[in-house]
DNA sequence: CTTACTTCCGTAGTTATGTACGGAGTCAAG
DNA sequence: CTTGACTCCGTACATAACTACGGAAGTAAG
């Protein structure tokens, strides 16, 4: 089940990471990526954690981060520089809290809205722009 | 406590929606807003339901949906088409469902890393990382 | 060793999402 | 009715995040 993800070129490891090779290399110049030595003769070679992190940069760009924003949430990754660590920590939190509140009453409303179509046919008023302005209503 | 937010001007608009003018002429040609007509004389008056759309936009930008996809939300607010916007609403739903998935996923990770970091100064090893690989593995 | 496919790397082009600019028209105060 | 601020509109510039290109060098199969 476990196929071998250790010593993948760059082409084999975009496609396990789901990207195209030019992404690849565009994460390295942004240090988002690190660029492994050349082993054995003159190709880089790329395993399994490179994979995950390419793969945990898609889904955070997913949930609205943006490139330097991940690269700050990568840093706490490697578990050193623990204080300041931990105080971008707690901010992202509050920031991944605050995106979890939105998309909850998002998932409400429409929920609501699937629900009220299935029922009753025809006009309802669908208050989605409502959803996302209780809670926030000062920003 | 609720001041008047009728008939704005596009700069008052602009402002009480938190964004620049430059960005509210963009909406409108994306097709994102409606552009009123010039009432009496020549420049366009906005309300508080123009208010609110712009700030739909940008909440929902907040939580990565593209602006193509908000302008299939918006559709949805309208309440006509019912059918499709229900096959909408639900495609959609299921992807909030995901992004709220994802983002607790992360949220448990920051936590634990904020409480780790209190805790035992120094390296703790920080698995920000696998929290997003976990229930989406083969995507 | 040759041939076909990759990798490497720098540079240039593309798409999405705005921002800035400039000149002409409009509005409101004095 | 002039003056200063704002609106209108088209066009140009900017930034983030890729994506494509091209030529030299590495690599794997026959």
């Amino acid at each position: 089940m476990k196929n071998n993800l250790e010593n993948l070129t760059i082409g084999t490891f975009a496609k396990e990471a789901g990207v195209n090779v030019e992404t690849i290399r565009f994460y390295q110049r942004k240090g988002l990526l690190p660029e492994p030595d050349k082993f054995y003769g003159s190709v880089r070679r790329y395993g399994e954690t490179d994979v995950a992190r390419v793969k945990f940069v898609k889904s955070a760009q997913r949930l609205g981060f943006s490139l330097d924003e991940i690269a700050e949430l990568l840093k706490l990754e490697d578990g050193t520089h623990c204080d300041e660590a931990s105080k971008l920590a707690e901010q992202k939190l509050k920031n991944v809290r605050e995106k979890l509140a939105d998309l909850t009453r998002m998932e409400a409303t429409l929920t609501q809205l699937v629900r009220a179509c299935h029922a009753t046919k025809g006009n309802i008023a669908c208050p989605l722009i409502l959803s996302l302005q209780s809670g926030r209503a000062g920003k």
